[in-house]
RNA sequence: GCCCGGGUGACGAAAUGGUAAACGUACUCGACUCAAAAUCGAGCGCCGCAAGGCUUGGGAGUUCAAGUCUCCCCCCGGGCACCA
């Protein structure tokens, strides 16, 4: 544990170091101004900002129309309102949103940037709890409070389209869709073990659980029996597969994160047969006519020959039948029992503890047949196996399964190898098209006579470190080729035959001295040398390579093939299975064939058939809580479960003074009688309510379609408004959103494509994730670490445009970055230039300012749409410095410059504007276009290299032809002196750019 | 262990295979000032008085040319983790 520097962060000290008069440019206004004229009022954000702030609201500038003209919809991940307000995590993506929003806008968009309020769930009601508050009222001022900040960081949201969960009327639709989900079968109530959080007192989904503990509070996750309600994502795990397929604009990672939680896997299910000791047993047949058998789930049926033995999960029926009471199979009965019991005591993360030894017990008084080869093969119980992934059983091949092979190692089981380890080299690959020569091949390892080093060939010619290596001989063994090969290389004649390595290996490569592809079938032979009498080699041998003495420590160093390994293993006693693919053998009819190719075959002759398993797991969607979406559903004695009818939605919460958790598995709904009390919807009886509330994920699954059309009385969301706003642009948002609220709300709108509810398949075209803010300190912000920064703190001292325009230059969009005051300075600073450029406005600007002001209109345009802010920034500034040299601009290029620089910093840029004599916002204005002639100077600078390293500079004309360019390099007289009378003998010229002579 | 990202000055960082360190911070010097701050101007990777040489985590390779491509290794962040 290495000592953390505290955080340094203390708004107060900064305050000190650069109180407001320091910062406004009192003073700095004389040395720029001309002299004349009237003084520039110095910049002075509080007074500024606000004022436009209020002048936006009230005139709606942000709010946009449905069917008007192109669109763009930017979402952002809508906040919590949480009782501390907003946090720099919030504002990096609000204001990467707001940026490239008005950018759209700017751009002739119709571009809506929505915001809402996610206001149920856990926090929102330990707050309350807390606080001894009710969670609608302190979800009523947290929600004030945000939207004051929001409003303060300069945001342009559509306020009228804003919506929050909590609002009766935003969760009568989400209780509706429910209901849509429970109608098509895809909500569904099922009693069974599942996570439950001690501390929140409810149970979680899988998602929710993070390394064993609760998402939310850390709290180590237990597993409790209780009713829940599910949502069976499952039905959508190959939609939800295949749909990435359609977001070619998602982040890699994204898609590989929601791959692997979906987890597919194609294999296959096999039967193995049971043998009893009792033969009355063996005569029994199941209801299916067949006798006894144990499903496995495989995706390895290729190394079927090589089972060993067969492993259930604790969990496996069969193992629970054959302990129960009712049967006597087992010899052992007692001593399986006394297992699952410690297993039972075990956490899951104690079970999946991955150091942790593999236990198990063999489950004595049955067998297994292996179909492919009719073997009787011993069965175990073990925990390494998994009761709720494929069957809960597995065919064991310790040879070729790690998990099998430390198992059979520790019960001294048997190891029968049926795949001959394969390898390509890589480094030197097959080539296509080359004629392939499978040959007999030899490594010999020849050892010294004191026994402590091998010898090592060095090739000459090509590069390689090797054992002696050679091919077999017609009519040779593989110990004569091999002792015939090791004498021709390095002389040495008095060679002892040790052993030889295991069976063959394969390796295929392009013998490069042949120019054919090589299929070797390697067998490795060792040699210890009996005394030191030797040949003199001949001159074509010692041409080629050179003999090295290894120690026997350094080989791996020394020789690195992959395929070596596995001699060197084997040479060194090292017992490893093999996991990759290669040539059968040991397996019948099927020897000699590619692994890879044969499954399908060896499935079919065993009778088994081909599957698809997932490692997703059905959404556990109740809540044992007060604070969410009552789930409405009525339960009748007579009718069972009855859907409350639509125009009784929504089923509001009841306003209730306690609301605290049971902690009992039951939602403290239950305990309000009046509430729970109602009369079945079907047969009118006595009936009650469903008490389980939904899950924080609910309200979040369809938001953005609400936004479209947030209006809308009669139904979720009209088609007419999804068609012209669907699909969402541009969704920011967090990585830990990945296979929570992302997949979540992508099934939902799966889902509910296929019921015609809306009207594309997936909701968001473009997901862009930012990193985390880290705290001062680079570790996460948090209470507990006292590294917290509020960004309320932040603009209070700089402003909200210094704050903004420092947040999106402090890096890379995507890239974590540790929240420092230290820069922040230079781009108040920057601001206070382009403040006082104001003074500079004239009739001429000089070239220089007119290049690089399309230079820049280029760069930020490009940046903004690939989310390199940062660079947009410097791009700016760049811009800026350039004027500064000269210290003039004519009104039409600022105000340009300003446009850009508008969607960072609102709202100087918009007090300039005014200034300037615009009546309307520069929201309303028109993002600049650049000209590509501006772009090009007339003269470049061109450098020019000698092999590859910097000689001279030369400042030649744009475009000149290459002849010329490479004339006016060699007569430099920096590059004559280098030259000298060198052989020139190749010259080459990238235009514009670089020279570069080879001699 | 596997899968994604990363590793570049004192620091945040930038670089279609083509001048590594743009922009910003800090620092140094100069101007202004009685002085300081602010501001303006200049400098600022390392070694060297200089000429010049070296430099993008380490090692190899491809190329006229590598931070960028290929292979091996080390380190950091994130995700998954006995998923058969």
């Amino acid at each position: 544990m290495k000592p953390k520097k505290k955080a340094e962060y203390d708004p107060k000290k900064i305050e000190d170091k650069w109180p407001q008069e320091k910062l406004s440019n009192k003073n700095n206004k004389e040395s720029f101004s001309k002299g004349k004229q009237k003084k520039l009022v110095a910049y002075n954000p509080v007074k500024i900002e606000k004022k436009w702030q209020s002048e936006w609201l009230t005139k709606k500038t942000f709010e946009v129309k449905n069917n008007n003209g192109k669109k763009k919809m930017v979402l952002v991940e809508f906040p919590f309102p949480s009782g501390a307000g907003l946090h720099m995590g919030h504002m990096r993506p609000f204001i990467a949103g707001d940026v490239t929003t008005k950018y759209f806008k700017l751009k002739g968009f119709n571009a809506m940037y929505p915001i809402g309020w996610d206001a149920f769930g856990l926090p929102a009601e330990n707050y309350a709890i807390k606080n001894k508050v009710h969670p609608s009222v302190s979800t009523k001022q947290n929600i004030a409070n945000a939207k004051k900040q929001l409003l303060s960081w300069g945001t342009g949201y559509d306020w009228s389209r804003e919506i929050n969960t909590t609002d009766p009327e935003y969760y009568k639709w989400t209780q509706k869709l429910f209901l849509e989900f429970y109608k098509t079968g895809l909500a569904y109530e099922k009693f069974g073990e599942v996570n439950w959080c001690p501390k929140d007192k409810t149970g979680l989904a899988n998602e929710e659980v993070i390394d064993g503990k609760c998402e939310r509070c850390g709290t180590t996750v237990e597993k409790k029996n209780l009713r829940q309600w599910y949502m069976k994502i499952t039905d959508y795990a190959e939609k939800l597969l295949e749909g990435l397929n359609d977001l070619p604009e998602w982040p890699h990672a994204v898609k590989v994160q929601q791959e692997n939680w979906i987890g597919k896997s194609e294999g296959a299910e096999i039967n193995f047969e049971l043998r009893f000791k009792n033969e009355e047993d063996n005569k029994r047949r199941g209801p299916d006519g067949k006798p006894a058998h144990i499903p496995v789930f495989t995706t390895r049926a290729d190394t079927l020959f090589g089972v060993t033995y067969l492993v259930l999960a604790p969990e496996h029926l069969w193992v629970t039948l054959a302990t129960d009471d009712n049967h006597d199979v087992l010899e052992n009965k007692n001593e399986v029992k006394k297992y699952l019991e410690q297993v039972k005591a075990k956490t899951d993360i104690e079970r999946s503890a991955l150091d942790k030894e593999k236990t198990g017990v063999e489950l004595k008084g049955v067998k297994a047949i292996n179909p492919a080869n009719g073997e009787v093969i011993p069965m175990f119980v073990a925990d390494y196996v998994l009761g709720g992934y494929g069957t809960g059983a597995i065919m064991a091949v310790p040879a070729h399964d790690e998990r099998d092979f430390e198992f059979a190692k520790k019960y001294n089981l048997p190891i029968k190898e049926v795949i001959a380890p394969h390898f390509t080299d890589w480094t030197n690959p097959p080539q296509p098209g080359k004629k392939v020569i499978r040959r007999k091949t030899i490594h010999a390892i020849i050892e010294n006579v004191e026994g402590d080093k091998v010898i090592g060939i060095k090739w000459k010619k090509y590069n390689w470190q090797t054992f002696v290596i050679g091919g077999v001989e017609e009519g040779e063994d593989v110990i004569e080729g091999a002792k015939r090969e090791a004498m021709e290389e390095t002389g040495y004649i008095d060679l002892e035959f040790v052993k030889i390595l295991g069976d063959e290996i394969h390796s295929e490569y392009f013998a490069t001295h042949k120019d054919v592809n090589r299929y070797a079938d390697v067998t490795g032979v060792v040699f210890r040398m009996r005394s030191e009498s030797r040949n003199e080699l001949s001159e074509e041998e010692s041409d080629k390579h050179e003999i090295l003495w290894i120690e026997k420590n350094k080989i791996r160093d020394f020789y690195k093939g992959a395929e070596v390994h596995v001699l060197i293993d084997r040479y060194f006693g090292i017992e490893k299975p093999f996991i990759g693919h290669g040539e059968i053998k040991n397996s019948d009819k099927f020897d000699g064939l590619k692994s890879e190719v044969i499954k399908t075959k060896i499935v079919e002759s065993v009778g088994g058939k081909i599957v698809t398993k997932y490692k997703l797991r059905d959404w556990v969607f109740s809540r044992q809580r007060y604070w969410g979406e009552p789930i409405p559903l009525i339960h009748c004695p007579k009718c069972g479960i009855v859907p409350v009818a639509d125009k009784d939605l929504p089923v509001k919460l009841p306003e209730v003074k306690n609301y605290e958790p049971t902690g009992t598995g039951e939602s403290p709904l239950a305990a309000i009688d009046k509430w729970v009390n109602v009369k079945c919807p079907k047969c009118k009886g006595k009936a009650k309510r469903e008490t389980n509330t939904m899950p924080q994920w609910a309200g979040s699954s369809w938001y953005w379609l609400r936004y479209m059309d947030a209006k809308n009385k009669k139904e979720v969301s009209s088609l007419k408004a999804q068609k012209y706003w669907s699909p969402v642009d541009l969704y920011f948002g967090g990585m830990e959103h990945t296979t929570l609220h992302l997949l979540y709300s992508r099934f939902w709108n799966l889902f509910l494509y296929d019921r015609k509810l809306v009207t594309v398949k997936e909701p968001y075209k473009k997901r862009v994730p930012h990193g985390i803010i880290l705290g001062p300190d680079g570790e996460k912000m948090s209470k507990s670490r006292g590294n917290v920064v509020n960004p309320d703190d932040v603009i209070k001292i700089y402003g909200a445009d210094t704050t903004r325009l420092y947040m999106m230059f402090l890096g890379p969009h995507g890239a974590q970055v540790a929240w420092n005051d230290k820069g922040i300075v230079g781009t108040r600073r920057f601001l206070e230039r382009v403040w006082a450029m104001q003074d500079f406005v004239s009739k001429k600007e000089a070239d220089d300012v007119t290049a690089a002001l399309h230079k820049t209109i280029k760069k930020v345009g490009e940046d903004i749409e690939t989310f390199s802010f940062n660079t947009a920034v410097s791009s700016m500034m760049i811009f800026v410095n350039t004027v500064y040299e000269s210290k003039s601009v004519t009104k039409k290029s600022y105000e340009s410059f300003l446009t850009l620089l508008s969607v960072f910093a609102p709202h100087m840029t918009e007090e300039i504007w005014r200034n300037l004599g615009n009546k309307q916002t520069i929201f309303k204005g028109k993002w600049p276009t650049f000209k590509e002639s501006y772009l090009k100077s007339e003269k470049v600078t061109v450098v020019v290299q000698v092999n590859g390293k910097i000689k001279a500079e030369l400042s030649i004309d744009r475009d000149i032809d290459d002849e010329a360019a490479k004339t006016l390099a060699l007569e430099n007289p920096k590059v004559v002196e280098f030259v000298g009378q060198s052989e020139i003998k190749r010259v080459i010229v990238v235009k514009n750019r670089l020279i570069n002579i080879v001699i």
